[in-house]
DNA sequence: AACCTGACTTCGG
DNA sequence: TCCGAAGCCAGGT
């Protein structure tokens, strides 16, 4: 028997990959998510580039609604040419509104998953 | 084992 | 309000 490597752990595992993208996955459409607020409800606030280092190796091969995902200032973070416009029409589809400064206003789009009440 | 890198974020001037 | 610097994390080289 071949000993599992920390590497390859099963997906649903607990790793905070697997937990950043399940939070992905629960993004409703018309909403968007930021990296740090994935991090964050994955577990480690500090981490918005490891949710980006997960969406390049996963968004496709793990079918993630990946362009709910934006920066913390509402706006893009693919560059022209390289996803930008992709992007930008998939939120559009879903209804989402970019504003004249080409960002997308959080407060009316941010998804707020509910927790707890008060 | 250093060093580099990235679809980030925060903070100070 | 805008911009640069610094902080952060982990996988790839």
């Amino acid at each position: 028997m071949a000993a599992i490597k920390a590497k390859d752990q099963p997906p649903g595992g607990d790793t905070f990959a697997s937990r950043a993208k399940r939070v992905i996955r629960k993004i409703p459409r018309g909403k968007v998510a930021t990296y740090g607020q994935i991090a964050a409800l994955a577990g480690n606030h500090r981490a918005a580039r490891q949710v980006v280092r997960i969406l390049h190796s996963s968004s496709d091969k793990d079918r993630l609604p990946w362009h709910r995902v934006i920066n913390s200032k509402g706006g893009i973070s693919l560059a022209r040419g390289q996803g930008y416009e992709l992007q930008r029409a998939m939120l559009r589809q879903e209804g989402i509104r970019f504003q004249d400064n080409d960002l997308i206003d959080l407060d009316r789009f941010q998804w707020v998953p509910r927790r707890i009440r008060i």
